[in-house]
DNA sequence: ATGTGTGAAGAGCTTCACAGCC
DNA sequence: GGCTGTGAAGCTCTTCACACAT
């Protein structure tokens, strides 16, 4: 229980996470740093230290529990209970979303999904009934969304994530392939697929080298 | 031109790229590291040093000159020529990377797509024509591919990663909620979309305290 | 014997502050 | 006056190495 934990230790703890469900997916009980270090790609030390800033998760000279380490990092990171999420733009990487496994396992659950085509409103997809923007701010509020995922062109981007604001929303997750600047206390993430794809590619490059 | 690179500057630069298009776009020819800065949320001192690792790029007292820091930026980062990259999965995923504007301006094109569902081979998808997996070995070494994208359900991603990479490919971008532990010298990038997700959480619960 | 937890040392990155040039 | 380029200082994170528990 240390002062200052590393912005890299929460975001290691997401990774650890998921390898975790995977051991106790293939009925593992106990884990040592090496094992979790050999699937992640991270240094045991690290691991051990990451653990250490939140308690003694471990026994010395065992490893650590599986299951109860789970729990754990999922309580230091809020996965329970889970969030409820409201997705505008039911295009191809809308519905990817949608389709998308394991929501739930970690803590999130679409809840709403919005689009402005007439012939998408009201039909089901995988699940949930897509509703029309023209409700966003009047269905967020009753709701009490907090979190939002934009997958919208880059035109619309700018307008939906000022609406989504006004309409008490204080995290964007973004697909729009450009920055967007909000003067509001708003946690945005921005995932363009192209960058992504372009430091795939640099690091590719260097190791072609 | 100083010896160790920091690798969160490489990182930065793409952001830096994708910003001074965007300033290149609305027609400023002179940007200053106040004004990236602003745009990209990045500390100016910082802007100025990972420019300077490469050279001298800017002006005193003016700044920089947009269209010729594009271009810089572009040769360190290798954009171009455009890379041909081999998309496995044409589903909701893959659909949506084909759709993707600007893929061409960052230094890429998707060349050829893969699936091994037989109503989709042969039919055209935003203008590529889909093959069918079984050649996926062949065509990756015909046209010497060596970038891919795995947008494939979980329990197809480790085999097709290992097809690939066996066919040459270098580098893989892969949508899969899991950890691809490849024993190849192989550069993978994972996306774990629910992973993204949950860090997005994560820091808006911080907002909301 | 094995694997955790952790202070201390070391490496790497960011911020500061200012000289230098337009 | 304005803004870049950069050594030096400061800070944060990682690695090391070992005491300690089982």
């Amino acid at each position: 229980m240390k002062d200052p934990i590393p912005k890299e230790t929460i975001s290691r703890l997401f990774t650890y996470f998921r390898s975790l469900l995977c051991f106790s997916k293939l009925g593992k009980k106990n884990v040592s740093s090496y094992e979790i270090s050999k699937l992640c790609n991270i240094n045991p030390s690290i691991i051990r230290k990451d653990f250490s800033y939140f308690g003694d998760f471990g026994t010395k000279g065992v490893g650590y529990d599986v299951d109860n380490l789970i729990d754990e990092i999922r309580g230091i990171l809020k996965l329970t209970p889970a969030s409820k999420v409201a997705l505008v733009g039911v295009g191809n990487i809308g519905k990817a979303l949608l389709a998308y496994p394991n929501f739930e396992s970690e803590g999130f659950k679409i809840f709403m999904a919005f689009d402005n085509d007439k012939k998408k409103i009201g039909k089901k997809v995988y699940g949930i009934t897509v509703e029309d923007m023209e409700n966003l701010e009047k269905r967020i509020k009753e709701e009490k969304i907090k979190i939002g995922i934009l997958a919208v062109p880059e035109s619309m981007a700018y307008e939906i994530a000022k609406r989504m604001t006004a309409a008490g929303v204080k995290a964007i997750l973004s697909f729009a392939p450009c920055q967007l600047v909000m003067t509001e206390n708003i946690e945005i993430t921005c995932i363009d697929l192209s960058t992504e794809l372009s430091k795939l590619a640099y690091y590719s490059y260097k190791n072609l080298e």
